[in-house]
RNA sequence: CGGGAUGUGGCGCAGGUUGGUAGCGCGUCCGCUUUGGGAGCGGAAGGUCGCAGGUUCAAAUCCUGUCAUCCCGACCA
């Protein structure tokens, strides 16, 4: 390639719309342009990156004996409707409509039209195991794309799919995947940890993320020291034991006048009740918290979830564990219905099973007792302060088991740092992180909502045990871009680089051109990728800085030295730079493409 | 959905209170000079000032509405 004719303008200043690095330097290399928000055109260079990251993509799948199909973006409703994911995918569903107003979705993942194909095809037991992949674009209408290529509203996916008869060989599909994703990642050079996820929004019984660590990933997780790591949505909370609760007194309301929050309950038990042992604390305080959550089909439901006054909801851990309803802010309208909700003073005598009977017919969230369901941390026996239902009155010394209970368990709260593991391995420690990938044994969902069977030894229909496995292709690139660039630019990896030298003439003489030319050339043709900037009336300042914010491997600068024998190898990434005698600089970028494991003629 | 900010040549921005010929930097084009760290001088092209109404002799500027974009937030009754 050579610079003078490259399609290629790059720009002096950020974009105004970008925050992030990835985002502002591939916009500023001329790699990618913003065409609406959340969607991006390519541009060569770009192009070329991309397509290096889905060869390796490829080639790591082809290798577990995934095969690749190509289905539309652009796909009718109809299966969508029978996995009950045309309502559960919500806003961010694309849907268009064609000429005859007939509904068409363009596609955020395809289970549903790979597990169609299947079905329509295959009909043994002998035909299975089966993975099939694609690498397609994926359209999610974000509520608030960011960030450029990290959370965009159009995407590049591979997402591929495996088909077996029963569990024992979901796993070891899955196993396959989890190699391939590691071999993946590491051929591309790019950090990742592999944590516990929530199967959620697929509706899968396990399932684990690649997350890429970086400060500006939207993922939160959590590492313990022993080994333990899961994104926060999908942290259990260690259940304590039971406590005995044989000494403590009966309940008792206490005035607690003007203390509607936590604070205030803790300043105002401390002065009215004080403990015999120690304060008071936030931790002492049952919070009762209440949420609106509204089903895939439109039904508005309260809820209120208890947990210890010294944790809040998170509201992601809550979104997980409530899908597929969603979680709304309640309304006067709300309190309105439920007068037995007195705001600051909830206390669970009057929720769930403890309070008035339920009628379950109906929808507007009123009428009986709402649904009441608590931390984890909240067992039998466990004794707490709070609410009295009643303005201004708290009660105290409330047990768990004892004075009330609840419809269930829910575990939203919030994790913090120094929280136990749940498989005892240590403190747990947040950090944050961009998911680059997540692999779902996705059971038998979409297989029995869209009738995927086949036939056993015995003539028996079996329903069809599916995995899936997405990666995001455009992401990676950018959390590439994120992690290996720099203030001057871009400072891409060998395997993923637009090309692995650029050559730079540098000044006017036409020996330079000359030598510049001849050493591009003998690159060439030992299949080094070379971009050559050739162009004329250029100075040497500016070939520089295009040249890191382009961020190609090496340089191979021919200038002013030539005069006195030698040219100039400069390392991107490091900084270094050595002067060569010309032959010697080929050699030397010889050895080291190869040495970064590069096969060269 | 809530809050904040912003919409002015390809990009980044000023101008707006005080209404009166639309400006600067970068980029682009032409000429000359320059050429190892985003060059200098001279010339040039390029803009319905987001859109729609309104006020006014006159609107980028004031008023109303609307659309869009970006950032933060989303529970903590």
């Amino acid at each position: 390639m050579r610079m003078s004719t490259l399609f290629l303008r790059t720009l002096r200043e950020d974009p105004a719309d970008a925050e992030v690095a990835s985002h502002k330097l591939l916009v500023r290399a001329g790699y990618i342009r913003r065409a609406a928000p959340g969607i991006y055109s390519w541009l060569p260079l770009g192009l070329k990156v991309l397509a290096k990251i889905e060869a390796v993509v490829r080639e790591e799948m082809d290798a577990i004996g995934a095969q690749e199909v190509h289905f539309p973006a652009l796909l009718p409703k109809e299966p969508y409707e029978a996995t009950g994911r045309w309502t559960e995918y919500g806003p961010n569903l694309f849907r268009v409509k064609d000429r005859k107003e007939a509904d068409y979705l363009l596609a955020p993942t395809h289970e549903e039209m790979f597990t169609l194909l299947v079905r329509d095809l295959y009909s043994s037991y002998k035909d299975l195991p089966a993975i099939l992949y694609q690498v397609q674009t994926k359209y999610r209408d974000e509520a608030r794309p960011r960030a450029g290529l990290i959370r965009g509203r159009e995407f590049i996916m591979k997402d591929s799919y495996s088909f077996d008869i029963d569990e024992a060989g979901l796993d070891a599909s899955y196993a396959k995947h989890r190699g391939a994703y590691q071999r993946i990642f590491d051929r591309l050079g790019l950090d990742y940890v592999i944590v516990a996820a929530e199967a959620g929004a697929m509706g899968g019984s396990r399932s684990e993320e690649f997350l890429h660590p970086c400060e500006i990933g939207e993922d939160t997780f959590v590492r313990s020291a022993g080994g333990y790591a899961a994104n926060v949505e999908a942290v259990a909370t260690p259940v304590p034991g039971e406590q005995d609760a044989s000494g403590i007194g009966p309940a008792h309301v206490e005035d607690t006048p003007d203390t509607p929050t936590i604070d205030t309950l803790v300043a105002a038990a401390n002065q009215i009740a004080p403990r015999q042992d120690r304060p008071w604390t936030a931790a002492d305080t049952l919070k009762n918290v209440v949420v609106a959550l509204v089903s895939p089909t439109g039904e508005r439901e309260l809820l209120v979830v208890g947990l210890p006054g010294d944790r809040q909801v998170d509201a992601k851990r809550l979104e997980a564990a409530v899908f597929p309803a969603e979680v709304d802010q309640t309304t006067e309208a709300d309190f309105a219905a439920h007068p037995e909700l007195v705001p600051g003073y909830i206390g669970p005598q009057v929720l769930g099973p403890n309070g008035a009977p339920r009628e379950e017919d109906r929808t507007d969230g009123a009428g009986g007792a709402v649904r009441y369901l608590l931390d984890p941390r909240v067992v039998p026996g466990t004794a707490w302060v709070t609410g009295a239902n009643e303005r201004g009155k708290h009660v105290f010394d409330l047990v768990a088991g004892r004075d009330f209970t609840a419809d269930g368990v829910i575990d939203v709260a919030e994790v913090r740092a120094g929280d136990e593991a749940p498989d005892g391995s240590g403190p747990l420690e947040l950090a944050r992180g961009i998911e680059i990938g997540h692999i779902f044994a996705l059971g038998q969902k979409y297989a029995k909502a869209l009738e995927l069977s086949v036939l056993d030894q015995n003539g028996k229909a079996v329903t069809v045990t599916m995995g899936s496995y997405g990666l995001g292709v455009t992401r990676v690139l950018a959390a590439i871009a994120e992690s290996t660039s720099d203030e001057k630019g871009l400072a891409w990896p060998v395997p993923v680089a637009p090309a692995h030298v650029h050559v730079l003439a540098t000044g006017k003489d036409p020996a330079v051109f000359e030598t510049a030319e001849r050493l591009a050339d003998e690159l060439d043709s030992m299949g080094v990728e070379v971009l050559y900037d050739d162009r004329p009336k250029v100075s040497a300042g500016v070939k520089f800085a295009d040249s890191e914010l382009l961020g190609l491997p090496y340089a191979l600068v021919v200038g002013r030295g030539l005069a006195d024998g030698v040219v100039e190898v400069r390392h991107r990434a490091s900084g270094d730079r050595e002067e060569l005698p010309p032959e010697q600089a080929v050699a030397r970028l010889r050895e080291l493409l190869t040495g970064a494991g590069l096969s060269l003629r």
